[in-house]
DNA sequence: CAATGTGAAGTACTTCACAGCC
DNA sequence: GGCTGTGAAGTACTTCACATTG
């Protein structure tokens, strides 16, 4: 029942994609320190996860090793970004210039990726025109007609919570197809529309959750070199975010 | 066979964890809004989940709801705090006063949900001795001895990638149990030390690739009302994160 | 012969479906 | 009658184990 077992060339796990993100970032932290080859189980160390994962995440999009030696990290870094249409850039708008919204419009690295804040609004009459890192703050009535002018895509979304989805219903209009959250508020979007939340707080309750459950000693006593995971169902390092 | 079936009073998956955070989130928003009751099912479609799933988190802590009738709003808000130790003050200390660091120092809801943040630090020597938000910045070296004398439990690293693993070195020495890494890089930290991991680029690259994928019509031609979910494996406002 | 790529086995999480209660 | 709480069924993801290849 519910037939066609795979319609698609093949379906891959949103768990890989927010996966690949991380072998990158460690990819570049490695092509930093001028490593130019690396195979699987060292790199899957460093990234907290299985070496047999990274294999099996790599494989939805190709074959980017060499058996017998491992993967040429340069070349795997373009190869994971160009799958993920990352290897290019992305022009975004924002919304909310609070203290957030300015430290993601400075946020170096956010730019060197290729994300690049086109414009930014803010409903707060106080700050409108007022020049954040050469961008004039326009009002959020704005967002639909300079969107649209721009063709841009991607929106971040750095408001208070009780005016992210009022930013968010004039992104949409304005055509958005993605959006970056980091209110703390769920919003509603038309069905096209991608939502992507960054919250704080759910990564907050998590860490207290773990801190206040786990009977982990706290002085770790024995030799804890190499009880690293699998002592019962902490798994520190995972991605798993 | 690797027998023990249940050997802990109940294994409470990761997941639910972090979908309880989400349900606070709304919850708190409804009961800015004077609603006093609500059931599984409205609430799940405001969190993007299936009613059954919030039943079966929050059976892992007890019974909350009332059959028949629903969850009283402010109860299930402690309730589910308390739960996971979220309901009292959490003093916490900050490494690298940046950009980033500064919005998360002046966060004002996250100072309202408990999380002070008593002590700030820099490596950078013109910013020792600032005052930021009434907080002196303190060097880094000074991470051991200040966080012992306060005994504070959770860090906070906002610093730029390169510098993350020195602070989570020292902020480990000086006993910090968990860390909230905003830093875009891994770290590693002994044994009993939690790390979680808020990466903006894993959301970037998540929504990017479902951009691009997705053949998701921009253009809702038909009646795009009522083909909510369900059409194939989008699913828009799943919380996974 | 070391390390990749991959079906098959195992595990974890989600949804269903319905008994039990208000 | 409506809605919770929960075993049982279903799905998705992870790990294993090994044939394959440079």
């Amino acid at each position: 029942m519910t037939d066609t077992p795979q319609p698609k060339r093949k379906h891959i796990p949103q768990a890989t994609i927010k996966r690949l993100a991380t072998y990158v970032q460690v990819l570049e932290s490695l092509a930093r320190d001028n490593v130019s080859v690396i195979s699987s189980n060292p790199l899957a160390e460093a990234c907290g996860v299985q070496g047999s994962q990274i294999r099996k995440d790599l494989a939805y999009f190709g074959e980017f090793g060499i058996r017998g030696v491992g993967y040429q990290v340069n070349h795997l870094i373009s190869s994971i970004t160009s799958s993920l249409g990352v290897d290019h850039e992305w022009p975004m708008v924002l919304v909310g210039v609070g203290n957030l919204g300015k430290a993601m419009i400075n946020h170096i690295g956010f730019h060197a990726h290729g994300f690049h804040i086109k414009a930014i609004f803010d409903c707060d009459p106080f700050k409108i025109g007022d020049k954040v890192h050469g961008l004039e703050v326009f009002p959020t009535q704005e967002i639909k007609p300079i969107v649209e002018k721009l063709g841009v895509e991607i929106a971040v979304i750095t408001t208070p919570p009780e005016r992210a989805q009022r930013a968010a219903s004039y992104l949409a209009e304005g055509g958005i197809k993605g959006i970056l959250n980091f209110a703390p508020a769920r919003i509603k979007v038309p069905d096209h529309v991608h939502v992507e939340y960054v919250d704080f707080f759910r990564h907050m309750y998590n860490l207290i959750f773990n801190l206040t459950q786990d009977p982990k000693e706290a002085k770790p006593e024995r030799d804890a070199m190499d009880i690293k995971k699998h002592l019962f169902d902490s798994d520190p390092g995972q991605i798993r975010d």
